[in-house]
RNA sequence: GGGAGUUUAGCUCAGCCGGUUCAGAGCACUUGCCUUACAAGCAAGGGGUCACUGGUUCGAAUCCAGUAACUCCCACCA
């Protein structure tokens, strides 16, 4: 059969894929099993797949089919999120587009657009991610907004109102004057920002003369007089929110002020006179140690206003244009307006200076270019304090492990300081809060609600609430916001499993708690940290025991990737380019754990590469004929199976085993510790180095000559554990060869039933076993010395054809292991191998450990050159004996240090002297 | 302002409890090879004062203290 010698993985992929679905390989049902469980992070659901994505499900991909094979009932259950302010935004602007104003649609009219739009992009991420390979069980695709998922909302929603943890409250909220909502303190991204510091005139009232000011002065008072009259300076970066001042504060404390305290000054341009009060949270330092007060705007300043009593102005709209209760500027944007009043004050002569400065300014994290506007309003909020408590202990306790574990700090960081949740939202698309009103008399009466799951139930607690058994269902009305994403996020690894609406069901006991979460470290107060709360709350369990942060993608300068800058590959054409095995290996390579990952897309040339590595070992082995060793004369009839299998073969296999058998033992401990990373370089080196590069080369038979038939099944079984070990990370190769393997020398129909019906998914990955210390270490020699004589040929420019001979020095009663001669025989091109008791002339030399080894020459040697190689040799071993001596002269070492270093260190002086020796009467030779 | 993390080869990283010829891996690089599995390859090879300073110790990349640079998180100083 003839096969390309270059792996093709598109078709290869599409074909397993198809395959796995039509076989229903990801599906799972709860079993006797012990079950492993993953959740996906709901992407959103109109997003496309970017880098991010793809590490993240490429991990748990990996973990996935790792526990597959390790016998679990795997179950991966995918969906997507509704993403409320993102999609909104979305859907808002795609109308726009279309001249549709969002607020000239009925909440029904809008909706039904959105759930268009979602139909329409929706679920592209999930097709995108069947091109990775991800095994999610798709029949289990759950949508946050799904009826299963809706409904669990609600449940929670209304039972946390009934335990009092959630209530309506005024409260100064974060706003976005875009999506014109109320947004969590989470939300908010602070971003440093180059502004000006505005140095306003406080005219103060009534004050024609300060009598006593040289005296005030003298006491410390600053004090600011023009032509015009007294006046305070107040600092301010947003000189437009004037409008809104209802009082000016100094601190009580502050020398510099105290000619200020109880009088009353004039706000520039509004031209309103406010009480200058005191309050010890100024700070004396800042500015002029005067603090212009804005109940609305400010948060600090809302504080104020309240122990102060002070008037509140609402001066904003809710797009924070300047609304009818501002004397000035009405309908002007926030920020044109901060323009047009800072000259209009410099107009009238009533700014005293503008500074250069740096401040925070927070934005929205969906709507990166609008500044986020603190806003007094009637929102909805979940008491977190208790929350916070039972989240805490058990990520603490170990419950619940973090890879890597600093993200503890940073979660009990936040638990321990964390504020009440605006869960309210502003917007149509998401989950409607199930809050019913009633008419109330009192126009003032904020109670007038009840919370239920249907409106039926809202009708009857009304009816009950007001005594009013006349209340009729139209007496009602709905709360109109919807609730944070979040708020169903957090339910995600229960609602998936029905555990809200189905308390103790079938599946939420089997699948719950999950096992792993892979997420980024960015989401760990949204939704890591949420989802403890709720699995507390709801079924007194942490939602999964382990944490995997994965890194944030970067490019390969270490910026974040971003569509502005144009630096993030686009994840589908990469596959296309390299297979999704080579990208996934890509991403896996450059991802330990919790590290930034800087992404070079050529590193998926290396996952390339390496699939075509054992494509062609596949082919290798396809094309070999082999030998049942019947017809062998050798073969003496004693034996009851023909064995004509060669002493290097036999060899060449056992020592394969047993490195396998080493470096499963490493993959396994990489496994336990997610340093997945490790793991993949491991599987990697085990299969390129071990299998290809040396075994294959000690068993290859010549060219045109069969194999024996022990040895072909040993490395068919050798290379079929290979892939099963490999195909975690890559999926599609691993498959295509497995098959290919288990059909080899099967007839056709045997062959056609196993590719029909099996997968290499399914099948038991090898685990270590004991190995050969001793066999691995007399291999490595071997190595070292095949590569000692090829050293040789390519530092004299001698043929890899001409044959060589060498003699091993084997003095001193050492025990020489001869088991791999046939194998250094073969691999470095060298006719015999002799083992001598000393030197041997006319050659040159070289040393594997402390064994010389020599292979004489036909040809004149460069003894210069044979010289300088030994000289520099030895001025480093007896550089090297200096430094062990140094120990084994000191004392304390020799005292202090345990009797197996001290014993090692004196091995060391023993083997370096020896070698020395043995330089030195080589250097001796040469002389000759 | 508080907290966390990082700094080891040209690049990306590993080095667990201080001691194995400990200074490593992969990639990149250099040299020689189209050797009938693979040039997406084979073979061989060269790269590092482990950020800096001090301390503990018989012994430090590893532990401690300080310094510097970078990164991230949190925080209402207008």
């Amino acid at each position: 059969m003839e096969i390309a010698s270059k792996y093709d993985p598109r078709a290869v992929e599409e074909k397993w894929y198809n395959f796995w679905l039509e076989k229903k390989l990801f599906h799972s049902e709860p079993d006797h099993r012990v079950p492993y469980t993953i959740v996906i992070p709901p992407p959103n659901v109109t997003g496309v797949l970017h880098m991010g994505h793809m590490l993240n499900n490429t991990i748990q991909d990996v973990l996935v089919r790792r526990a597959r094979m390790m016998g679990k009932n795997a179950c991966w259950v995918p969906g997507t999120d509704h993403a409320s302010i993102a999609t909104e935004s979305k859907v808002v602007k795609s109308l726009a587009e279309q001249g549709i104003k969002k607020h000239d649609l009925t909440r029904d009219q809008f909706l039904e657009h959105a759930w268009e739009w979602t139909h329409k992009h929706g679920g592209i991420i999930l097709q995108q991610l069947r091109k990775l390979g991800a095994s999610c069980d798709w029949d289990r695709t759950a949508f946050t907004m799904d009826e299963t998922r809706s409904e669990s909302v609600t449940k929670v929603f209304v039972d946390l109102y009934n335990k009092g943890l959630i209530y309506r409250g005024l409260r100064m909220i974060n706003w976005d004057p875009k999506a014109l909502t109320a947004l969590s303190t989470e939300e908010v991204e602070y971003k440093e920002e180059r502004s000006k510091l505005f140095y306003l005139k406080y005219y103060v009232v009534g004050l024609e003369k300060l009598e006593n000011a040289a005296e005030l002065e003298e006491a410390g008072n600053i004090i600011h007089h023009d032509e015009k009259g007294y006046y305070a300076v107040v600092a301010t970066t947003r000189p437009e929110t004037i409008m809104g001042d209802t009082a000016m504060c100094v601190n009580p404390k502050d020398p510099k002020n105290q000619w200020l305290r109880g009088r009353k000054v004039i706000v520039p341009l509004v031209g309103r006179e406010v009480n200058v009060i005191e309050d010890r949270y100024v700070d004396i330092e800042f500015g002029t140690g005067c603090l212009k007060v804005t109940p609305a705007h400010d948060v600090n300043d809302y504080n104020l206003g309240k122990t102060h009593n002070l008037e509140t102005i609402d001066i904003f709209n809710a797009d924070a244009t300047i609304s009818d209760q501002s004397p000035l500027y009405v309908g002007m944007d926030r920020f044109a307006c901060r323009k047009q009043i800072a000259k209009d004050l410099e107009a009238a002569g009533l700014m005293e200076k503008v500074e250069d400065y740096t401040n925070n300014v927070g934005y929205s994290q969906r709507n990166p270019d609008t500044a986020v506007e603190p806003r007094l309003s009637l929102q909805w909020f979940l008491k977190m304090k208790h929350f916070a408590d039972i989240a805490l202990p058990p990520v603490m306790n170990d419950e619940i492990k973090f890879y890597p574990e600093k993200y503890k700090n940073t979660y009990r960081q936040w638990l321990e300081n964390i504020q009440d949740w605006c869960i309210s939202r502003q917007l149509w698309w998401g989950h409607r809060i199930p809050a019913y009103y009633y008419p109330s008399s009192n126009p003032d009466d904020t109670e007038n609600f009840v919370v239920a799951e249907t409106a039926e139930q809202a009708l009857e607690l009304a009816r009950q609430k007001t005594g009013n058994a006349n209340l009729q269902p139209s007496d009602l009305r709905q709360d109109e916001d919807a609730l944070d994403t979040w708020f169903s996020s957090w339910l995600w690894p229960i609602s998936l499993f029905d555990g809200i609406n189905n308390p103790g069901n079938k599946e939420i006991e089997y699948y719950y708690p999950t096992v792993d979460l892979i997420t980024a470290p960015d989401i760990i107060f949204f939704w890591v940290a949420r989802m403890i709360m709720a699995g507390e709350e709801y079924l007194h369990k942490v939602p999964f025991r382990n944490v995997y942060f994965t890194g944030v993608v970067r490019d390969k300068l270490g910026r974040k990737m971003s569509k502005s800058l144009g630096n993030s590959p686009d994840p589908i054409k990469l596959m296309e380019q390299y297979g999704a095995d080579g990208v996934r290996m890509g991403m896996l390579l450059t991802a330990p754990a919790g590290n930034d990952i800087l992404f070079d897309e050529k590193i998926c040339e290396q996952g390339r590469n390496f699939s075509n590595k054992l494509w062609n070992a596949l082919r290798l082995i396809m094309g070999w004929q082999v030998d049942d060793g019947t017809k062998n004369g050798e073969n003496n009839e004693k034996t009851a199976i023909a064995n004509n299998q060669p002493t290097t073969n036999e060899v060449a296999v056992q020592w394969m085993e047993q490195r396998m058998a080493q470096v499963l033992e490493g993959i396994e401990k990489d496994f336990e510790q997610y340093r997945l990373s490790e793991a993949l370089m491991a599987s990697y080196k085990l299969a390129w180095d071990d299998f290809c590069s040396w075994y294959l080369e000690m068993v290859k038979p010549p060219f045109g000559q069969p194999i024996d038939r022990e040895t072909y099944d040993a490395t068919i079984s050798i290379f079929n554990r290979l892939m099963l070990i490999l195909h975690p990370f890559m999926p599609f190769v691993t498959e295509e060869i497995w098959h290919a393997l288990q059909t080899m020398g099967k007839d056709d129909e045997k062959a056609a039933f196993i590719n029909a019906n099996y997968s290499i998914m399914n099948q038991h990955a090898p685990t270590s076993v004991f190995y050969d210390e001793r066999m691995l270490d007399g291999c490595d020699t071997a190595r070292e010395m095949i590569a000692g004589v090829r050293n040789l040929r390519n530092s004299r420019g001698l043929s890899p054809k001409e044959q060589l001979e060498l003699f091993v020095v084997c003095g001193d009663g050492k025990q020489a292991d001869k088991r791999f001669d046939g194998i250094v025989c073969k691999l470095g091109n060298v006719s015999k191998i002799e083992y001598v008791d000393s030197k041997v002339d006319g050659a040159i030399s070289f040393m594997v450990g402390t064994t010389e080894c020599f292979v004489p020459m036909k040809q004149n040697i460069d003894l210069e050159a044979e010289r300088k190689k030994l000289e520099d040799d030895l001025h480093y071993t007896e550089g090297f004996l200096a430094s062990v001596m140094k120990k084994l002269n000191n004392e304390k070492f020799v005292n202090g240090a345990p009797e197996k270093v001290v014993a090692v260190e004196r091995k060391k002086k023993a083997d370096a002297e020896q070698k020395i020796a043995a330089i030195k009467s080589q250097l001796e030779n040469l002389k000759q």
